[in-house]
DNA sequence: ATCAAATAAAGAAAAAAATCACGATTTACT
DNA sequence: AGTAAATCGTGATTTTTTTCTTTATTTGAT
C-alpha cells in the first residue's frame, strides 16, 4: 500500500496538507500549484510532480480542489490507519506530546504514557494514564502496541530502548539526542530537534 | 563561514556528533566509517565523503579521533556561536522547550518565554521568566533577540507570528503544524512534527 | 468568435546525492 | 620480513531529485 513515497516528498505533503486545511478553513475550494509553491518558496513544477504522485488530477487554468488534494493527501500518508503508541518518559517532552491532540487526526493514538518517578504514577494526562515502566511489557503484549515514543532523558535512553526491544516493542520514535543501538528487526525514527536547529542555523542566521 | 553544508549532510553531521558524545563518554579514542555507517544503516563512504567536508583526515586500518571529530563537527555546525530566542506559547511544549538543556551546549540561548494567559504571567521555568506577549516588542529591541521559537496552538499561529515580524523578529522556529505567511525578509524553519511521524509511518509500519 | 493569460501536464535536462569500486595505507599476525 | 585484513580516500557510476521547457487546455476579456 506504501506507493513507495520519497522522504522528501512526503514531508511536503505534509506542508501541502497544512495548506489545505487553512484553505478550507478560509472557505476556498480551488488552489493553484503557483499558489502553494511561493508560499513553500518552491518551483510549480514540483508541486505538480508531487501531486502526479497522489493520481489527483488538476485543471488547467483553474487548480486543483482544494478538498480533493486534501483527502488523497491523506490516504496517501494514511492517515486514516490508526497507531496505538506508548509514550515512555513522562517529562515535559512526554507531556507536551500527550496533550497534543492533532496526533489523533493523524492517526496516532496514544494509550498511555511510562515513568519510573513513582510521584508521576496514576497522574492522568488528557485522559491518558501514567503507568510505571516496569507495567509496559504485560501491556505492551494484552494491547499489541508495536511503537513506543521515547523522551527521557538522553542517560538512560539506551537502557531504557534495551527494555522496550525486550518487551517487544517494534518500532521507536527517538525524541533523545541518543543514537540507538538496536537489533535489526526494530525501527527506529531519530526525531533529532537540535539536529533540525542547527541546519536552521546553518542556512541563516552564520 | 557557512560552508554550504546541504541540509541531508547536516541532519547525518548532528547524528554523528551524537555517536561521538556516547564514544568520549565511553572512553573510546577513535571510530571507523564502517562502524558509524552500520549504526546508522547508511554508506559507509557516505561518512567518508561527509567527513572530508569537515578537513578531518582518518588514518587507514583505525579510522577518526573521536574528539577531533567532535570538534570539527561542532565548529562546522556552529555550536560556539551563540543564538539567543524567545520561546512564544507557554504551553506544555514551549516549557518542555525551555527545560531543555542540552540547546545550551549546542548554542542556542533562551532568554524567556511568552504567553498570553494571565495566570501564567511571571511564572519561572528553568530559571527564565513568562512575560506577557505584549512585553515582546519592548524585550526583542532592548536584547536585540531575533529568533523566536513559535509554540501556539495552530489557531493563533499566524496571528501570533504577524505580531512577532511586526515586532522585528528575523527568524521563526516553527513548531505548530500552521505554514505561516512570512516576508521575504523572515525566514521560517518548520518543525513539522506530524510530517516526521508521517514518514516514519509510511516506511515502515504500512 | 477570437485572443491573451494562467495553468496543468509531461518530457528533457540539470543538479544533487548516494553507492560502488578500486587503489593506497596501515596494522596485526605469522 | 612478508602477508592478510581493515580502512581510508577518491574517482566513476548510478540513482534520485529538482528545475527547465514546451505543449495543451481552460477561462475571461475584447
Amino acid at each position: 500500500m506504501s506507493k513507495n513515497i520519497p522522504e522528501k516528498v512526503s514531508n511536503r505533503l505534509t506542508l501541502y496538507h497544512s495548506i489545505m486545511v487553512e484553505y478550507i478553513e478560509a472557505g476556498i475550494d480551488t488552489i493553484s500549484s503557483p499558489q502553494i509553491a511561493q508560499r513553500l518558496g518552491i518551483d510549480d513544477s514540483q508541486v505538480r510532480k508531487d501531486f502526479k504522485l497522489l493520481n489527483n488530477a488538476g485543471k488547467c487554468r483553474v487548480g486543483y480542489m482544494v478538498k480533493d488534494l486534501k483527502d488523497s493527501i491523506e490516504k496517501t500518508l494514511g492517515f486514516s490507519k490508526t497507531k496505538d503508541a506508548f509514550i515512555v518518559g513522562s517529562g515535559h517532552l512526554g507531556l507536551a506530546l500527550a496533550k497534543y491532540d492533532s496526533f489523533n487526526s493523524y492517526g496516532l493514538n496514544i494509550l498511555a504514557l511510562f515513568d519510573n518517578d513513582p510521584q508521576k504514577i496514576d497522574i492522568q494526562v488528557n485522559n491518558k494514564q501514567i503507568f510505571h515502566i516496569s507495567k509496559l511489557p504485560n501491556l505492551v503484549q494484552r494491547l499489541g502496541v508495536e511503537l513506543a515514543i521515547l523522551t527521557v532523558p538522553r542517560q538512560s535512553a539506551q537502557q531504557v530502548a534495551d527494555f522496550l526491544i525486550q518487551s517487544n516493542i517494534k518500532y521507536i520514535w527517538n525524541f533523545t539526542p541518543a543514537v540507538l543501538k538496536v537489533p535489526p528487526t526494530v525501527k527506529v525514527w531519530n526525531e533529532n530537534l537540535m539536529g533540525s536547529f542547527l541546519q536552521f542555523a546553518c542556512k541563516d542566521i552564520v
